[in-house]
DNA sequence: GAGAAATGATTAACATGTTAAATTATGGTG
DNA sequence: CACCATAATTTAACATGTTAATCATTTCTC
């Protein structure tokens, strides 16, 4: 690699570019609190051989008999390429069900299989413990204030149309 | 690939496992939340060519005259891998710079380039009137009581070592 | 001071995020 | 009915997330 041993750096150019604390940026509190949560969890889902996004589809899959690819996409809140390739993987698995929509054959529609609810039942357990824990460390008050915070700033940004703002392109 | 048109799904599984409505979890709060946010900063990132991940990085190379890279990850809240994947890229645009500190040539250290400086000024403006846009619509006050929560849930979760909750593994 | 243990960084391997393009099936229109 | 626009899903391509393994250097220890 291109590592200089020197200490030739850009050391007389002028640093500061006017900015907030850039630790304390909105997106950066909302990562570091959902990775502190999501933490959590991993390590019992991995257990099970399950991802985080493997987990939401089955505990989505689980409320209902059957949805279409679209509805799923919007509940576990996957984009399409990335709910595609896993449900590739949970069908080989046979954790999931597929088959086609007679009334529109572009469309899939998926169910969760026995298997697949087995599996549901042997990590649910687990994954309510770890719920509870984080409730009762935070508090369940303040717990449900702070997703009524969250959810109020989704309604906040859902209209604020992109390109509100200039911005040139860069070629 | 295997999808049936006929409609033999597992309809008889008894479906229910017990768990809290998964779209109100906090994960999926905070993931829904974060990328209502990320969605509003994506396109004025992109049109300079920038990701999220490099923003980051400048943003908090920015505001020093150099780091290790260590520092660096914890700084952007990066993973090790990720962080030498994007150095190793923005080195190669010349965005950043890199030596080895002479006392141990095991720790690598970065700073931003005048031309990484230039790209910043020029994304700044956009990228603060759209924070500002965020601020006005949500209410400062609140927005600040809402780094606090997610603060705080942090600090809440920061002692719960892994593993407190039993779970067998699957083979 | 030679060799083991530890540390900083990178690489490897696989899963997902993100945007664009391609595929296949519907539906409308002349 | 041929044609074209649309819609649902998948594939492609590239960037990052995540864990484990590797590599180089340093530090500890005898």
């Amino acid at each position: 690699m291109s590592r200089k041993t020197d200490a030739s750096l850009s050391q007389g150019a002028e640093r500061r570019v006017p900015m907030r604390d850039f630790s304390r940026s909105l997106p950066m509190s909302l990562l570091r609190a959902r990775e502190a949560v999501m933490r959590q969890f991993r390590p019992s889902l991995r257990n099970h051989g399950l991802t985080e996004q493997q987990w939401r589809i089955l505990r989505a899959l689980a409320a209902i008999e059957a949805v279409e690819v679209s509805e799923l996409a919007r509940m576990a809140f996957l984009l399409g390429p990335s709910l595609s390739r896993i449900l590739r993987d949970l069908e080989a698995r046979q954790l999931i069900e597929r088959r086609t929509d007679p009334a529109d054959q572009r469309r899939g529609v998926v169910s969760i299989s026995a298997k697949g609810l087995k599996l549901m039942a042997a990590v649910a357990p687990t994954s309510e413990a770890i719920y509870a824990a984080i409730t009762k460390r935070y508090g369940a008050r303040k717990l449900a204030e702070l997703q009524e915070m969250l959810a109020a700033l989704e309604q906040s940004l859902s209209g604020m149309e992109q390109g509100a703002v200039a911005d040139e392109e860069d070629a």
